[in-house]
DNA sequence: ATAATTGCAAACAGTTTGCCCCTAT
DNA sequence: ATAGGGGCAAACTGTTTGCAATTAT
């Protein structure tokens, strides 16, 4: 991953331009009208490379094509299982506010969620 | 969904056992023990009806078949890498306090989160 | 009789891979 | 000439769906 070629860079400035979390699809289709000759299989590829670099992320959803997010740190999403969309949540929201429809989660309804950090204990991590 | 068939039941009995996340096939082998001639097809039926009814939830990762969880609240975990241990965060932890290595945190290696939640947005949810 | 649900297999969608060609070192 | 991609299409995987048969009310 040293030299970028065209479409990787293209498919990569894309995606930075974005302030949502495009499908895979979306970025072909933009990527395209620049380089009409790229394939959908090297948009793929391409993320799917930079995601396990640690480049960009890649984002699952049910029911839904996978999405990508130029953000890499660690940062909390909400997911809507009516229409897909991924919206990032502030850093700071805790579980109580979560739990207790108040701020960020007024007016909005939580069907589930998964907060899971994985790492080294202290046991294992010396 | 008021009567449950022998198949529906089984199904969700057999998630309620887990404390972690299976995915539709590991249900299905569980519940083809007491039921052998149950169909694949079926699980997966099953688990979306329920999921869709707000019984259970289902949860996407990437590279990896969608998992379900019959646990409907917030419940933060770490997961040690090392020895598979499963921790309880605490529920007020926030993003900041995870990425700046204070709090709970403290000489503890995090490696990688997942940090989802589901549900309905403003625009959805009315 | 009606409505829901099953098992099976085929279909589907999103994603990955194999192949061969092309470019850059 | 060697390594790294690219384009294309076929393959693969997880999931959904159509259908005829079955079950429960």
């Amino acid at each position: 991953m040293k030299n970028f070629s065209r479409q990787r860079t293209l498919v990569l400035e894309t995606l930075l331009k974005h302030r949502d979390h495009p499908t895979a699809d979306d970025l072909y289709r933009e990527v395209k009208e620049d380089l009409p000759q790229i394939s959908l299989g090297t948009v793929y590829r391409n993320l799917k490379k930079l995601a396990e670099n640690g480049v960009i992320s890649r984002i699952s959803v049910p029911d839904s094509p996978d999405r990508y997010d130029p953000h890499t740190g660690m940062h909390p999403h909400f997911i809507c299982t009516g229409c897909g969309t991924v919206e990032d949540l502030p850093d700071d929201i805790t579980v109580p506010e979560i739990r207790g429809d108040s701020g960020w989660f007024k007016g909005r309804e939580i069907h589930g969620s998964v907060f899971q950090l994985y790492g080294l204990c202290r046991k294992c991590g010396k």
